[in-house]
DNA sequence: GCCGTTTTCGGCCCGACTGTTTTCAGTCG
């Protein structure tokens, strides 16, 4: 079997620590795995190597104990120490781990109070009101662990972009190796580059319907799928509904139908049916029509240009293809460099010269080096002598490496009253600074909005970084008035952080146009903490395409000398 | 369970915020 992925093995560890709190073992031993979990997700070594060479010892945090586990579970897989501890504890505890405000003492009291070990139970005892009166449980926690459920419910089932494409791309080939199967493409939410989605859903072309369920078998899904007709249903190993659908032949007709999004389709339908066009997509309603042999063709017979998946939403793009103002989209190959990347002087794990020459070997011919600030403690965020130490080393990088432009810039953060955390001369000795908020999240929004703007209005202040602080399938946005933030990066000059993680993408693709309409130029950042994290840059133009945006809206399409005469401004 | 030695076991760590308290515990980043 194939070797887990760091994130996986990292998942475990994080398991282990909360069923060892769960079982009331030391809190210490807990925070052992939890520290591991961290450790083993930001190496940027392969782990097979290290467990290979035994050099998975050496890492921080991973004594003989933790190596041997380690060893155990990249060579097979499988970890029965950890079989054996979920056997112990119900698994619906370390469901709940998930849920905002349910901590590991949360979860242990539920369990052994009222003896809830599943997320169900604890919504129920929500309702009946019986989480009130647990010692250190209020109406006000009950309420929060209600709303938290309700978040759950919502993203249960749902997997980030970055996660699904993997898993699609690995179906998709599968599907292709097997013999008899002409094409296969990806439709759906995928598609259309969704920034989660709950579903993979593609297309095959066969004369011979029972090889897709062969390829499927040889991917470990034989037992999880039913037929329906042309359509084979399942379920995924990350647990995505996966919708497959079967033809001899694969028609654009049956392309955009699957694509979607439903809104788009039904809009294109009405525009059909205002020029009496006979519009049928599927087969199963008579004979395919308007007649094509592409999907350019059909949106032709609709008198309207292609418009590209990432664009059907339904949203107003089949009247901006009409009016001839569809925008030529940004692709990764326009972006010449990038903003926002950490190293080990703050939160990062790989050195200013590893990320430095990564980018350059990526292609990027300017790399904006950006750490934490003095504020941001827990991330090691960087004093003033600090940074007169990092742009001392940047100096004498810059005179060691040629093809690639290295900026100072610092990630900054912005205070609860909107001040910035380092005095104005501090600021000034950067080439670009990026304003985050890392702090104080809930405030109301009037009060946050006047923080951000006020940031924004700050003259040493470049860009804004991660706009609305949001964290997908985990951590809604903090309450922030964004057309007035837009605004105000429009009357100070200033420009919107496209954060690429995939965790993020924020700024979010539905608020891309509006920022556009007024002019206002976004930066599409990996927002790296490792080498690896420079190859999200991808997952933000995703973002930029679906916003609509193109070459002139995206600042990091610049050359080397345009971006630096731009920031000297 | 890890670490760093004062080589054999004691200390691990980080502060803000929130909600529950009446001086603090739990969660979160």
């Amino acid at each position: 079997m194939a070797s887990p992925t760091k994130r996986e093995i990292a998942q475990i560890l994080e398991d282990i620590g909360l069923l060892l709190e769960l079982k009331g073992e030391s809190p210490f031993k807990s925070q052992a795995y939890y520290n591991a979990a961290r450790t083993i997700e930001g190496t940027t070594e392969d782990l097979v190597q290290l467990v290979a060479t035994g050099r998975i010892r050496e890492l921080k945090g991973i004594g003989q104990a933790l190596a041997d586990k380690l060893t155990e579970l990249v060579r097979t897989g499988r970890l029965a120490y950890y079989e054996e501890l979920k056997r112990t504890v119900p698994a619906g505890l370390v469901e709940m781990r998930a849920i905002a405000g349910m901590g590991p003492k949360k979860i242990l009291a539920v369990w052994q109070l009222l003896g809830i070990t599943t997320v169900g139970e604890l919504e129920y005892a929500c309702i009946e009101n019986r989480l009130v009166g647990l010692p250190g449980f209020g109406s006000k926690t009950q309420d929060k662990i209600k709303q938290g459920i309700l978040q759950f419910k919502k993203r249960k089932g749902f997997q980030l972009y970055a996660t699904a494409i993997v898993e699609a791309r690995a179906l998709m080939a599968a599907c292709r190796s097997a013999s008899g199967i002409r094409q296969v493409d990806l439709v759906g939410d995928l598609r259309r580059r969704m920034e989660i989605a709950d579903t993979i859903e593609l297309v095959v072309a066969t004369d011979r319907p029972d090889s897709v369920g062969q390829a499927l078998a040889a991917h470990g899904l034989d037992d999880r799928f039913v037929e329906e007709g042309p359509v084979l249903r399942g379920r995924s190993a990350l647990g995505l509904a996966l919708v497959i659908h079967v033809a001899r032949s694969l028609s654009p007709h049956l392309l955009l139908a699957k694509t979607g999004s439903a809104q788009h389709l039904t809009q294109l339908k009405a525009r059909a049916e205002a020029r009496r066009l006979t519009w049928n997509l599927e087969e199963d309603g008579g004979p395919l029509s308007p007649p094509a042999e592409t999907e350019a063709d059909l949106y032709r017979a609709l008198d309207l240009p292609l418009i590209q998946p990432e664009l059907r939403e339904g949203l107003g793009e089949i009247e901006a293809a009409e009016r001839g103002e569809l925008a030529h989209l940004v692709t990764s190959q326009d972006i010449q460099g990038i903003f926002h990347n950490h190293t080990t002087a703050s939160d990062g794990s790989a050195t200013l010269e590893e990320m430095v020459e990564e980018a350059c070997r990526l292609g990027y011919r300017y790399i904006g080096i950006s750490d934490h600030s003095q504020s941001a403690f827990y991330a090691h965020g960087l004093k003033e002598d600090r940074i007169r130490e990092q742009h001392a080393a940047i100096d004498a990088l810059r005179k060691r490496v040629s093809g690639i432009l290295i900026l100072k810039g610092i990630e900054a953060d912005i205070l609860a009253d909107g001040t910035m955390d380092y005095p104005d001369e501090v600021l000034a000795t950067f080439d670009f600074v990026i304003a985050s908020v890392h702090s104080r999240f809930n405030l109301p929004e009037e009060e946050q909005t006047s923080r951000v703007v006020r940031a924004l209005a700050h003259p040493h202040v470049t860009m804004l970084g991660h706009p609305t602080g949001r964290l997908l399938l985990s951590r809604e946005g903090y309450r922030i008035d964004m057309a007035r933030v837009i605004r105000a990066a429009k009357e100070h000059g200033k420009i919107l952080e496209i954060n690429a993680n995939p965790h993020r993408l924020d700024l979010d693709w539905r608020l891309c146009p509006s920022a556009k309409a007024q002019g206002v130029k976004v930066s599409i950042n990996p927002d790296a903490h490792a080498v690896e994290g420079l190859q999200d840059v991808p997952f933000g133009v995703n973002v930029a395409r679906k916003g609509g945006l193109s070459v002139t809206d995206v600042v990091n399409t610049l050359e080397p000398a345009e971006i630096a005469a731009a920031l000297k401004q």
